[in-house]
DNA sequence: CGTGCGCTTGATCGGGTTCAAAACGTGTGG
DNA sequence: CCACACGTTTTGAACCCGATCAAGCGCACG
């Protein structure tokens, strides 16, 4: 926060990041050219909120660089973190006027915006965009039924381990996967995040995590840097049957 | 099972039940046409297999009349419930050759069945259908993100609450919502079901029951039908502030 | 009338929560 | 450079909600 950020918003999609996983991945370039015309980018700050639920949606978007939570909070404060947005995740619900979840950037974030009034229109006669959509969908659906099982029968060791994975494979999906390496990747959330994407107390966490580092299944410097010596054996903890 | 279930296929789209909500709600005429050429009813009987994980998925669909679920087992047994499907519903997931999930039938059931490839076929160039898909896609991640929180942060007595109040809506969203009137329905599943629904066991969710029965929040009858007297009240337990 | 399955109820156990305090890390100002 | 303050994380101790283990009940069906 103190130390500035470089500028990193791609001059054009060309040299867009997430280009090849967004929600425009599979526009031609007169459909770009038409995007462009109502896009604009957007940073915001760790810690920052994007949008608060029930807020009007002005746009949606895609996030390009860091990481992003939605949450629904209970009348009484409990919270339940129901999506975690990683670069080239898509924000935001076209036919929705407000939001039901409260947007929150966790590390700085960098997002591709546009206005939602002209991209409905162009998703409503575009099938590259409205299929790529509708793809990207159902895969945060697979995901949320993932996230279902963990939520109702997962141990809280498992929940850990599931999310651990989760991370690193999410931020080692582009490079190489060099098994026979150690595997280190930051954590962009708090413990208190993690709780509440897994439902539990942040002293449980804390815990789950102390055990795991105890028994060298994981290695942390700072606490939010991991490194995992063997990716195996920390995929055993989750209690999924071993698929890549 | 014994008796046998009178034959409720429509007999053409017009006279079909769930026309307006399903997946081919938006079509016109010449597409309806298009989408009978590769159409079929199937029916299953209570507690039949619809698909298991794994399998080769032939076909997508609706459900017409029923109850469905989709369940995740973990190698152990725990088992989860991902989805309840009820009519008008759509079954299966198009860009996907076999299914993630266990498929089941917990009533008796009567499906409107599209073969797999035509249906992509169509899918791809007819935007009454991607769009419809699209919309009822968002609406099921949606009803995921209720869920997580359900999963994640709710006591099992707001657990029940919430299912009960869930399947009292949906089996009475056709008809006008007297909320003067006790609402009656039925429970389309075991207390095993729920417990799979709601990340509890059997036990607890059959004392949470009781509980609510002891207080006169609900009266059952035969274990199955239930009947609400004041639904706010039934309402109150689930945690969610109040909204339609 | 017996058999089986779904449901209820009781007694005990334990994983995760709650409450509390200490340790750590980072940034601030003297 | 050190002292201090604040936010995050760790650790400890007691408690409790829901799980587990174990009968027993009631209804449908053969």
């Amino acid at each position: 926060m103190s130390q500035q950020t470089p500028d990193i918003r791609p001059k054009t999609c060309d040299t867009c990041p997430i280009r090849a996983r967004a929600v425009c991945a599979h526009c031609n370039g007169s459909e770009l050219e038409e995007l462009d015309q109502f896009k604009y980018y957007r940073t915001y700050e760790a810690g920052q909120p994007i949008i608060f639920a029930g807020d009007k949606l002005e746009f949606v978007g895609s996030i390009i660089k860091g990481v992003a939570t939605l949450t629904q909070t209970m009348e009484d404060g409990r919270t339940q973190m129901t999506g975690l947005l990683l670069p080239s995740d898509f924000v935001g619900r076209p036919g929705r006027e407000t939001s039901l979840y409260d947007v929150t950037a966790t590390t700085d974030v960098v997002m591709c915006c546009f206005r939602l009034a002209p991209f409905e229109a162009l998703l409503a006669r575009t099938p590259h965009l409205s299929q790529r959509l509708l793809e990207m969908t159902l895969d945060e659906l697979d995901s949320a039924r993932e996230w279902l099982l963990l939520l109702g029968r997962k141990t809280a060791r498992e929940k850990i381990a599931s999310l651990l994975t989760f991370i690193s494979k999410r931020q080692h999906e582009q490079t190489a996967d060099l098994l026979d390496l150690d595997i280190c990747f930051d954590l962009p959330l708090t413990r208190e995040s993690m709780a509440d994407y897994l439902g539990l107390t942040l002293e449980t966490v804390s815990r789950q995590i102390s055990a795991l580092k105890r028994e060298g299944i994981i290695t942390l410097e700072k606490n939010r840097s991991v490194t995992v010596p063997d990716i195996t054996k920390l995929y055993q903890e989750t209690g999924d049957d071993y698929a890549a």
